[in-house]
DNA sequence: ACCTGAACACCGTTCAAGT
DNA sequence: ACCTGAACACCGTTCAAGT
């Protein structure tokens, strides 16, 4: 279904990796399918239904690359597999990424990205009755980690103290202070990520062992 | 100091609050302010510098609330109150906090709470060298736990699928199929924050106890 | 230095009209 | 049903002018 609905929110994800999401604009998006603004409202309804358009796309990306479950995975690499879909995703749409901490997704994609964690938490061992809140758990650390890192929460700041190192006040920004050392060091954000997903699939495991 | 730009700010949060981020207009805040829109340009910049604004006035208000380290509390008492202070905010504010995922700040108050999580990271015994990833791990769930549940990305969705429930062919969502009975309940968040807390909690005296 | 008022380019959207 | 073109109300921002 190469429909125009497609072509329109395709058009918006391009100029909101190429110029921002700023720049995601009615007349822009019309003028990139070659068609009159006025053209788009039958297919998106309005600006906001062009935007929660763009985060449906983005979620049915992450349902297409992500592993079937009839797949023999362990439910360790479905949940790797998914988050690192997910980080994926964010660096190459930001603008996109962003939107889904602003705009809530109820469409099918989105209930299918939860149907997946929900299974795998479920293999995983955990009771049923704690699964709904490790779901929410799980998938707001990941989402949050990927659009952190695309959207630039993280890398300055840090970094930025790392350079007055030693200028400031005593008593100020101890823990700054204390870190310094490991502050000036680069951070492998690849690394990381593992070693975070690492600490969440421990964190699972050890709801599971409980009952 | 209540200077102009701290009143321009405050405007500005309050239009947010009452009417949402898209409601915040150079005309609208200036408006309240009682003065022309030009006039907001010398302290803020633009409207760039306005939203900046914003999140740096919503970090410096968990700032004030949060904790002296001086304080005889426990470190799991420090980062209990840092974040059900965050999810306070982002509940009084919602409009504001989406920006902190759209917005890098390294204002002096934003470092200041990553000082604080540090401070209170090394307390827990965490190795220095591993302090700077379990800050970024924590921060990002909390702000994007308060900021979802906010935003509304949370509630809805998982709701709207226990309606159908049954109705669903065979196969599809197998997940929600097999919890439909525990998506059924009704969820008490505040008791969810709680134990997402509780278990943040238990994953840092892991990394603690390794040494 | 801080503020005003008019102006400019641009935005989302309505409406009447075309096919 | 889908698209166009003109129009409207509104936006961020520039500029020249006032104090």
């Amino acid at each position: 279904m190469t429909d125009r609905r497609q072509e329109i929110l395709d058009a918006a994800m391009a100029i909101a990796d190429e110029h921002g999401l700023d720049a995601v604009t009615m007349r822009a998006v019309a003028n990139r399918v070659g068609v009159t603004p006025m053209a788009l409202y039958p297919h998106v309804g309005d600006k906001d239904g062009l935007l929660d358009g763009m985060v449906d796309r983005l979620l049915g990306l992450l349902v297409a690359e992500a592993p079937d479950a009839d797949q023999e995975l362990t439910w360790q690499q479905r949940l790797g597999a998914l988050a690192r879909t997910m980080r994926t995703l964010a660096r190459r749409h930001p603008g996109a990424s962003m939107l889904l901490f602003a705009r809530p997704s109820v469409t099918p994609d989105a209930v299918r990205v939860v149907d997946s964690i929900f299974q795998l938490l479920l293999a995983a061992g955990v009771p049923p009755a704690d699964v709904p809140r490790i779901e929410r758990l799980t998938s707001t650390f990941v989402v949050g980690y990927a659009v952190s890192e695309a959207g630039g929460r993280f890398g300055r700041g840090s970094l930025d103290v790392r350079a007055h190192r030693g200028q400031l006040p005593d008593g100020v920004l101890p823990g700054h202070q204390a870190l310094a050392e490991w502050l000036a060091r680069e951070v492998d954000w690849d690394a990381e990520f593992d070693a975070d997903l690492a600490d969440l699939a421990l964190l699972i495991e050890t709801k599971a062992n409980r009952d």
